[in-house]
RNA sequence: GUCCCGUUCGUCUAGCCCGGUCUAGGACACCUGGUUUUCAUCCAGGCAACAGGGGUUCGAAUCCCCUACGGGAUGCCA
């Protein structure tokens, strides 16, 4: 099954009328090429597209663009539909689920790419040059001194192609030189397989960055040539780096999808946030789950301008998303975390995870400093913190506060919250204090921080004999 | 160089299409105060922007023009 058959479906998809364009359904492709990571500009591609197929009840197409055959390994593949399949953006069709319009694979479309080249040939559309197959615009030719070239070069006075952008608005933009449309190694370049591909998948709506925007009157150029009414252009802002000039590279930090997930970042709460760079429903709202964020994608809420991308932003959510999820759940994703981190060992008791990490779910702003934040829980060689105990002993010298507290802790007989606070307040009374006064030296004895849960519930979930060791071996 | 796109608080943005309700709203960050027996939370408050210039108009963040700045394209990369 080929290129034939899906012309036809092109022709009733892709005409402009917003008629057709309601009867019809919406058919939208995310086209990646497989790098070996999974950039946070595609990602946001991809969700576009998939929100906006979700929105409109059509079908998202994946397509990978592998004709670069050096870096398309197998891992890279993985890389990127591991990353797609993190942020719950399932596929309707492509690889691994496979649909009507296969393969989903470029390296393996070459007879469809034949078979429009031909199409061009016979059209008397193509010529060759330097062993290459070019495109030939329509014209009248001219040559002329190129500065950006530096020599005379022969272009072509074609007329403008116009863009009737669903985010821009009227776009237009005339190509002045013919292009190559095949290598002279035989393989098509992108702008023609691209195109090729989106009729005989019969895409409708091709949303994609702006960085393509340029590009589009060399596509719309070729959908001219086959015949074809373009499909509708949707040309989203980029994504720029957190600081500095230019848009985010995989070089910049927070970049990689994949860094993401290993950071123990929550995948909704990095999808929530990906998807209001450069999107927003209009009003105040910005944490929404994922079935109000599809129903209210669209157009026009997509902004134009480029948006810099902010990790603070993105940490200040996913903590809102940490803070509303249920114990289990936490304590299931921070698992691994701790496991991997060598504070949890794989005979730990259950019981005990949990009620450390009920503690900590309301306290840490992130999965990722979890292990630092509950490590004197599983461990007892904890660091202790320089500053704060210098803080601390400015105040009063914690050994002396501490072998005050440890006879009163020893005599409790249930250790209970409400014991330890009874027992320390009395205490504190009979020695004309506050309670308060003996709680930073306790925190540090205990945990090497000054920050932390709430101090009687740590010291019941540490239990009494390892507080007294530790408050001993504290003092020495 | 040429072409295309853009420009509201430090950042993400609302408002702009359909000019007056904008002494420009929200969020993140930051600062202050309150709550909290510590820490964090939480609450209250604060700081902070229509890139510049011209025009149209009774009135412009909103419409038009110019300039500046930013981004992109200009590959036999995708």
């Amino acid at each position: 099954m080929r290129g034939l058959p899906c012309a036809k479906v092109i022709f009733l998809t892709a005409a402009n009328s917003p008629h057709f364009l309601i009867m019809s359904q919406v058919r939208v492709r995310f086209a990646p090429s497989p790098t070996g990571f999974f950039h946070i500009g595609s990602a946001r591609t991809a969700l576009f597209n998939w929100l906006y197929a979700r929105h409109t009840g059509g079908t998202f197409v994946l397509r990978i663009e592998d004709t670069d055959k050096e870096r398309n390994t197998d891992e890279s593949l993985q890389v990127l539909l591991d990353g797609m399949r993190w942020m719950g953006m399932e596929w309707d069709e492509g690889p691994e689920v496979g649909g009507e319009y296969g393969p989903y694979f470029q390296s393996q479309r070459q007879p469809i790419y034949d078979e429009y080249l031909q199409k061009l040939k016979d059209a008397g559309r193509t010529y060759e040059k330097d062993g290459a197959i070019w495109f030939k615009l329509e014209g009248e030719r001219y040559t002329e001194y190129d500065d950006f070239r530096e020599k005379e070069i022969e272009k072509v006075k074609a007329a403008p192609v116009i863009i009737d952008d669903a985010v821009r608005g009227r776009v237009e933009r005339a190509e002045e030189l013919d292009f190559v449309i095949v290598r002279k190694d035989g393989n098509p370049v992108f702008h023609f397989v691209n195109v090729v591909d989106d009729i005989v998948m019969g895409i409708t709506h091709v949303i994609r960055g702006e960085d393509h925007l340029s590009n589009t009157s060399k596509h719309v150029e070729l959908f001219n040539a086959f015949g074809v009414t373009p499909p509708v252009f949707a040309h989203i802002p980029l994504i720029l780096k957190e600081s500095g000039p230019g848009k985010m590279s995989k070089r910049d930090k927070g970049a990689l999808i994949e860094e993401y997930e290993q950071r123990g970042f929550l995948a909704n709460a990095v999808r929530n946030y990906i998807s209001l760079l450069g999107w927003n429903p209009k009003d105040e709202r910005e944490k929404m789950d994922i079935d109000e964020i599809i129903e209210l994608f669209d157009f026009p809420g997509i902004n134009k301008g480029n948006s810099r991308f902010d990790e603070k932003k993105l940490a200040a959510l996913n903590t809102e998303y940490l803070r509303e999820m249920n114990v289990e759940t936490f304590t299931f994703l921070a698992r691994p975390i701790l496991h991997t981190a060598g504070v949890v060992k794989e005979d730990a008791d259950e019981d005990y995870i949990q009620s450390v990490l009920s503690l900590c779910q309301g306290k840490a702003r992130s999965l990722e400093e979890l292990p630092d934040f509950c490590r004197y829980f599983f461990l007892d060689n904890y660091e202790m913190n320089e500053k704060t105990g210098a803080k601390i002993a400015k105040k009063a010298d914690p050994k002396e506060l501490l072998t005050e507290i440890v006879p009163v802790i020893e005599g409790i007989e249930a250790f209970t919250v409400d014991a330890l606070q009874a027992v320390l307040e009395a205490y504190a009374e009979s020695k004309g204090a506050k309670v308060f006064a003996y709680f930073p030296a306790l925190r540090y004895a205990l945990s090497g921080q000054g920050g932390g849960p709430d101090l009687l519930p740590m010291l019941v979930v540490l239990g009494q004999a390892r507080v007294l060791a530790r408050l001993k071996a504290f003092i020495g």
